[in-house]
Order: structure tokens, then C-alpha cells, then sequence
DNA sequence: AGCACGCCGACT
DNA sequence: GTCGGCGTGCTC
């Protein structure tokens, strides 16, 4: 018997089925996991058995053992992998890394042990440190893991010279062992167990040499509740510092609360359910094509409170009564817990949720009630599209232009295509629900490949907010320096007045703070990235967002030994003014700096639904999915910033943003207000959002995409090259440019019309060291394409002179 | 990617 | 002589 196995740690160029001989007596199937002698060393690696053939086995290698007794794939998850692979240019392990959650994976540890030839006490070594590591292996009762190594030899480069050096010499037997990771991990959370100015004050005696504990405990005297990852990361002290000041008493463990977004509370619900004649129509319509061989695809565009959910319940009780389960994706699980009450007070036990900041444990004890078919209802983020529901009826997808869910790092899947991959295998329906489709459903739509069900009328009949544009050049003329207009001021103080609330959306990237120096305006850098660092108050360390990178707050600038200064985020600059303008009114702020695990973004908008700030100011995490029936005014601070970001979506992300703030303005019983603050009054996307005009700007943008080749005309394709070597990098982006150019020339390829921009720098050009180049193409998607870019990824992966650069694709991603 | 193999210069 | 440098090609 042979097996055709999958390859873990193969590269891209490399990633297809090997094959190996089945030993006598071992039983295989396909999707078990084993370990076999891989490469010229044999060295001991994992794989997925993909198929099992009769044949000629002479010559070939043998499994050596399978990783567990039963298969972990499914073969219909190995198929769905298969697809993961093909379509998104990942190796086949990257795409089962994705469809099964992490908690099966082994771990890795690699057990060094000492041999019979203890010749090493006797002879001269040369090699620097090898005696040494000899040494502390013998101490170690003659065999230990590599990582306990890792004190004596801390720099992993050098560790790995040594042993390999050791194996050489047949000193020492390196071997990789995988074992099953241990339990349920759960971080462990300290907080301080005395008052802040106790443990400050325990901290000012402590001796220089204990300057880690120090740092902790300043740390967590203004923090007061950190996980023990954080407070290292934040430090730069080690874990046993951490416990030693448990052992001291100043600290306490906790183990971190199982559910970030605050556990499901069921909401109390009125049945049954009535719905309007609108929703009528478009469950009839869905609940009919749930009933045909093949389901297809269903756009749900209805405005924004137009009831939308109600449909979704009604829909997922027929999928039940059917014996089917379903699964309901929303962009981000915090911003929905309004959605996740309704559906647990629908659905009670029959719910599962999935999403990636769940503990592993809890993770994996959701996704078997899924896999056993006792939860039959998932709401999930993106990964939960992989949800193993054994019967699947119904695949939702709330927010369908969202970007979360396109994935961004390997396999770069997009949930939306997944899903419609799994209806057409699955005969499931995928429902797309919108209260702005992104125009390539739309598109679809009206070309008749999606059917179409529009909700048009607002709960209870409410109006939709009146909206004001203000011209903000206008504004400056007027000598109105401040980032809050006349007009907005004035309605902010109405709102105040009438004891309503009021939420200002800053729509402005980049909402981190720097450190500038107050006379050459110079902010620090990251040492390994082309980036600026960001300054983190709780801890007073710049820190870099890409690699990690920390250090403590320089007090003079590293260039001219000017004074330091921290200036604002966005929302902080807006906070002040708001201040200054409104000195009683209570604001709350919700931001990347405000919303931490100690208060979340739950938190922060129960204190505001409560009624303790009037107004709300944040980025566009205030513009997502809220219920507040108290704000009756929302403004768009500068409303036309992300109309420069230079993606084909510009355009449509703004009026999605818009239209979104817009629509949460009166809510409850009071009619709402916006306004909207801009540069360019003018501006169609402007104007059209004003009049929440969705059609009128479907129309406008359909033929601009039409023009340009941009999806749903066609696709843009993303090939991103990084290395160590600036470049080297470049001239890699070029060549694959130009071997593509040549494909496209040859009439065989079949690849139609290809327009390439690049080699240009990636929008942030160096991380970690690493250099970063892209191509931009503008083409069509065909298989072909798919082939013809997959076969050159892989001849770049095994051109010898292209050693040291990386190259990865991303299709139609977002910037 | 990671590793062996092979071909060259520097030290025992 | 041999150790270890790096360039090259392969992985069932």
C-alpha cells in the first residue's frame, strides 16, 4: 500500500503529495496524521495521508507511525483544504491549519540525549561553548529537552550550531519527539494583591539588582490587572520575576475569564415572532429556495434597522425544522452582543460560538457540540466559516462587505468565498445580509446569479436621520481652527440640552501616539522596521505595532537632545476641544488606547447606553452595529479621510462608513440628526451619503469599476516580496514581473489582458529587518491565471538565485 | 526551508 | 592532511 502524504514543513515550491510505503500491519486512512522520514537527513516530520494506492513500492520510504487512532480531517475537510490550496496559494498544511482549530496540533520538542562515545571529557574541542553544552547535557542526567537548553544558551542561532556541531561529532542524539500539548491552556492573569502606593512603595527598597520587579510593580500599579504575557512583553521581565512577587504577596493569579465579550445573556424575546410584510416576503422567497437541489446564493439588502435579524431567526428555525444546522458570520464578536443575546434567547443551548479569542479549551469544547451535531446554531467570526456542522442548512454572512472577513495572513481566504464554495458542495444556502452590499454582490445580484430581497422600511416606520454637510475650508476661512465645526457644535449643544446623546466618529487611520521631539519634530523610529513607535502610557515604553519591538521613553530626543512629547491621537486632540467647548458634558472615549481586556469595549458602552457621558467620540469601532436608542446626533469629524487610501475601495469603504454612522442616529422614539464634516462638499460619495442614497451610488460606482477592470470586471492581484536584503527583494519582484509578462505574451497560457504596476515598496517597506516590495496586477482570475501565478510562485521558490526572497499573492485584499 | 554533497582556502 | 567556508540541488 502507498500513501500519498502532505508534507508539513514544505515550502510552497515543494508542497505536493509524497509518496511512502505503508509497513506491514499499519492501518491508514486518509486525513490521519503520521510522521515520516523526510529529506536527505530523514529527518522525522509530520504529514496527512491524502490518499492510499496499490502499487509499486520498492525504493520508497515507509511511514513510520500515525499521530492518533482516528483521522483528523474528514474527507470532506481534506477536500475543502484541497480547495483552501488551490485557490489561495498557500501550502496544503497552511489551509488544514485553518479548517481545524489549533488545539489538535502536537508540539514540537526536539530531546537532545548524550551517546555511548563519551570522548568529549578526554579530548581538546575546539568549537567555542560545544564543552560547555556537553556539560550542561550530562548535568541534565545525560538527556534533555532542546529548549532547556535555552538558559545557558539563550541565542537560538548559536544553540542550533552547537548541537548540530554535537550531532556531527556523534556526541550527542538530536531527536524530534511530538507531544501532545498539555490540557486546556488558560492565561493566567496577576493583579495586584496590596494598594498601588504599597506596592510602590515595597518597590522604591527594592535593591538595583531586582530593577525587573521594580518594573513590574510600577507597572501594575497603574494598570492594576495585566495578563502575565503582557506584563513581560510590556517590562521585558521574565515570567519568574512575575512569580516571584506572587510568592511575595503583592501579586494574585487569576485565570483569565472565559468569554471576552462578557457571557451570553439571553435578551428577552417576544414570540412569536411577527414580521412585517417586507420580511414576510423575503423569508417566503429564501425559505423557498431552501426547499430547491441547489440553494445558491441570496443578497438580504435591507437599511439600516430594517429588521434584518428577524428574517435571519426566521430563517435559521425553518433550517432547524429541517433537521440542517446554521451558521451565522459576523464581522467581529465583540461589536455584536445585542446579536448573540437575541440568538441565545432563540436558541438556547442549540448555540455555539466560535471565534478566535476564545480560550483553546473553550474553543475546542464549542466546535465538538458542532462536530457532534449538539449545537446546530454557530455565530462565529470568519474561521467559524470551517465550522464541521454535520448537516449544514444555511451559511449567513451579517455584513457582507466587511473587510474582517478576508483573512490576512496565510491561507489569505475570504470567508464570503468559502461560504459559497461550501453552499454549492453542502447544497446549502448562503445568505448575504447588507445594509450597503458591497457592489460586487450587488452586481451579482442584478445579474441574476444572487437573488435579491430588499427591506426598505425602517422599524416603526421612522425616518431617516436628516443629514448636514458641512464644508470644513469654510470653516477655516470663518478662523475656526478646531476639528468640531460651528454647525456641530451648535447641534452637540441642542443634543446636550435636550438630555440626548451624541456619537462623533473619528474616521482617521493611525489612531496610535507618537513621541515627537519639540524641536526637530522628530519621532523615534523602530531599529528593525520602517516604522514609527508607538507610545503606550500605562508602561511609558515606545513600542513597535509590527515586531514587537519595546524600549523605555527616551527623556531627550535620541537626534538633538530636545525635549520629548507626546502628541494626541485624533480622539484625543477632539477629547480636548470637547473640553475645552463643553466643560460639564461627560465624554467618553472608545479607541485603540481606551479599549483594553480590563475594559472593553462592552464596558465602555454599557456606562454610555447608561446614560453616564452624553457623548461617545471613537474610532469606527462607534460606527458598528449599536443599538442606542438615546443618541439622536452622530457626527463624521472628517468624513472624507478614507476616500485617499488609494485602494479601488476607497469610495465604496467611505459610504459604507457613512451611511453606517448615519444610520445610528435616532434610533429609539426621537428622530436622529448627523453631520457629516468634510473637505470636499462636493465630492459624489459625499453628496450620496448625504442623501443616503445607496442605489445612486451603486450606479455611480459599478461603471467606474467597470472601466477600470475592478472586481466584480475584474481582479486585483497582490504579489508581496520581502527579504533581508533590500536588493535582492526588488530585483525578485521584477523578474517574477517579467517572467509573468512573458507567460502572458505565450498564447498557450491562455491569460488574457494583464496590467502590472510595480515593482513599488509595500505601504510599510521594512519589518523586522525585512524588506518589502509588491506588484500590483489588474487582471481577470480565470483558472488559467490562478495556474499560471501558482506555477510561478513556484519556480520562484526554487530559483536558486532568488534564495532569500519571499514571495506571497493575495487576491482582491483590501489595500 | 533545511540539509547533504562537493569543491576550495587556512590552520594543525 | 582536515576542518569548515559557502554555492548548488533535492526532498517520495
Amino acid at each position: 500500500m502507498i500513501a500519498g502524504i502532505a508534507i508539513s514543513s514544505a515550502a510552497f515550491a515543494m508542497d505536493k503529495p509524497y509518496s511512502y510505503r505503508v509497513p506491514e500491519g499499519m492501518s491508514l486512512s486518509p486525513g490521519q496524521r503520521v510522521t515520516v522520514p523526510f529529506g536527505r537527513g530523514n529527518i522525522r516530520t509530520e504529514g496527512i495521508v491524502l490518499s492510499l494506492t496499490e502499487g509499486e513500492e520498492s525504493g520508497l520510504k515507509s511511514v513510520e507511525r500515525p499521530l492518533e487512532a482516528e483521522p483528523l480531517l474528514s474527507d470532506y475537510q481534506l477536500r475543502m483544504a484541497a480547495f483552501l490550496r488551490e485557490r489561495y496559494f498557500c501550502t496544503f498544511y497552511d489551509a488544514v491549519r485553518a479548517v481545524v482549530p489549533a488545539l489538535f496540533w502536537f508540539q514540537e520538542t526536539e530531546t537532545v540525549t548524550l551517546t555511548q562515545d563519551r570522548s568529549w571529557e578526554t579530548a581538546a574541542i575546539r568549537k567555542e561553548g560545544a564543552a560547555a553544552m556537553l556539560r550542561a547535557i550530562d548535568d541534565l542526567g545525560g538527556s534533555c529537552t532542546a529548549s532547556a537548553l535555552s538558559r545557558q544558551f539563550p541565542d537560538e542561532q548559536t544553540r542550533r550550531e552547537l548541537l548540530a556541531y554535537l550531532a556531527r561529532k556523534k556526541w550527542v542524539r538530536a531527536e524530534k519527539e511530538y507531544l501532545k500539548k498539555g490540557g486546556e491552556k488558560s492565561e493566567r492573569i496577576a493583579v495586584l494583591a496590596v494598594p498601588a502606593e504599597e506596592a510602590l512603595a515595597f518597590a522604591a527598597t527594592r535593591p538595583k539588582s531586582a530593577l525587573a520587579q521594580k518594573k513590574v510593580l510600577e507597572l501594575m500599579a497603574s494598570v492594576g490587572c495585566a495578563s502575565v504575557k503582557d506584563i513581560c512583553y510590556y517590562t521585558g521581565a521574565g515570567a519568574q520575576t512575575v512569580n516571584r512577587l506572587e510568592k511575595l504577596g503583592y501579586l494574585e493569579f487569576r485565570q483569565r475569564q472565559v468569554l471576552r465579550c462578557r457571557e451570553i445573556k439571553p435578551g428577552p424575546v417576544e414570540k412569536p415572532l411577527v414580521l412585517n410584510e417586507e420580511q414576510a416576503a423575503a423569508f417566503e422567497g429564501l425559505q423557498s429556495q431552501l426547499n430547491r437541489e441547489k440553494p445558491g446564493v441570496a443578497l438580504l439588502y435591507g437599511v439600516t434597522g430594517s429588521g434584518k435579524t428577524s428574517v435571519y431567526i426566521r430563517l435559521i428555525e425553518e433550517v432547524l425544522a429541517r433537521g440542517k444546522a446554521a451558521v451565522l458570520l459576523v464581522p467581529e464578536i465583540a461589536l455584536t452582543p445585542q446579536l448573540l443575546s437575541l440568538m441565545a434567547a432563540w436558541f438556547g443551548d442549540k448555540v455555539a460560538v466560535l471565534h478566535s479569542s476564545l480560550p483553546n479549551g473553550e474553543r475546542f469544547d464549542q466546535w465538538k457540540r458542532v462536530k457532534n451535531g449538539e449545537a446546530t446554531v454557530v455565530v462565529g467570526t470568519r474561521s467559524a466559516v470551517f465550522a464541521p456542522c454535520p448537516k449544514l442548512g444555511l451559511l449567513i454572512l451579517d455584513e457582507e462587505q466587511e473587510h474582517s472577513y478576508q483573512s490576512e495572513n496565510a491561507p489569505r481566504y475570504c470567508a464570503k468565498e468559502v461560504a459559497m464554495w461550501r453552499g454549492v458542495k453542502e447544497k446549502a444556502l448562503v445568505l448575504l445580509g447588507s445594509a450597503t452590499p458591497s457592489v460586487e454582490s450587488m452586481y451579482r445580484a442584478k445579474q441574476g446569479d444572487y437573488s435579491l430581497y430588499r427591506l426598505t422600511r425602517r422599524y416603526n416606520g421612522r425616518s431617516l436621520p436628516e443629514v448636514e454637510v458641512v464644508d470644513m475650508r469654510q470653516e477655516l476661512k470663518l478662523g475656526n481652527g478646531y476639528s468640531l465645526s460651528y454647525p456641530l457644535r451648535q447641534a452637540i449643544h441642542d443634543t446636550c440640552a435636550a438630555g440626548k446623546q451624541t456619537i462623533l466618529l473619528l474616521n482617521r487611520r493611525g489612531n496610535s501616539r507618537a513621541l515627537v521631539c519639540v524641536d526637530c519634530r522628530e519621532a523615534p523610529e523602530c531599529p528593525r522596521c520602517s516604522s514609527r513607535l508607538t507610545y503606550h502610557s500605562a508602561n511609558n515604553r515606545l513600542m513597535c505595532h509590527y515586531c514587537g519591538f519595546s524600549q523605555p521613553v527616551p527623556e531627550r530626543c535620541p537626534k538633538c537632545g530636545g525635549p520629548m512629547k507626546p502628541i494626541g491621537t485624533g480622539t484625543q486632540k477632539v477629547q480636548q476641544e470637547l473640553c475645552e467647548l463643553f466643560p460639564d458634558v461627560p465624554v467618553a472615549r472608545m479607541d485603540a488606547d481606551t479599549v483594553s481586556a480590563a475594559n472593553p469595549h462592552e464596558a465602555i458602552l454599557d456606562r454610555f447606553r447608561q446614560g453616564e457621558e452624553q457623548i461617545l467620540l471613537g474610532t469606527q469601532m462607534v460606527a458598528k452595529g449599536l443599538d442606542l436608542p438615546n443618541v439622536t446626533l452622530v457626527g463624521a469629524v472628517d468624513a472624507d479621510l478614507s476616500l485617499y487610501t488609494g485602494s479601488f475601495r476607497a469610495a465604496e469603504t467611505t459610504f459604507q462608513m457613512l451611511t453606517q454612522v448615519v444610520g445610528r442616529a435616532g434610533r429609539g422614539a426621537c428622530s436622529g440628526r448627523a453631520v457629516i464634516q468634510t473637505m470636499v462638499p462636493g465630492h459624489a460619495v459625499i453628496q450620496l451619503a448625504k442623501a443616503q442614497d445607496y442605489d445612486g451610488f451603486y450606479d455611480l460606482e459599478i461603471r467606474l469599476r467597470r472601466v477600470q477592470h475592478f472586481p466584480p470586471f475584474g481582479d486585483c492581484v497582490t504579489v508581496a516580496f520581502q527579504g533581508e536584503e533590500e536588493h535582492r527583494v526588488l530585483m525578485g519582484a521584477a523578474k517574477f514581473r517579467d517572467s509573468l509578462l512573458a507567460l502572458a505574451g505565450e498564447k498557450d497560457w491562455n491569460l488574457g489582458a494583464i496590467r502590472c504596476l510595480g515593482p513599488a515598496p509595500s505601504p510599510v517597506p521594512k519589518v523586522n529587518y525585512h524588506y518589502r516590495y509588491r506588484l500590483t496586477l489588474n487582471c481577470v482570475l480565470t483558472k488559467q491565471m490562478r495556474a499560471a501565478l501558482a506555477f510561478l510562485l513556484r519556480s520562484f521558490g526554487k530559483d536558486s538565485k532568488m534564495r532569500g526572497v519571499t514571495a506571497f499573492i493575495d487576491t482582491n485584499g483590501f489595500d
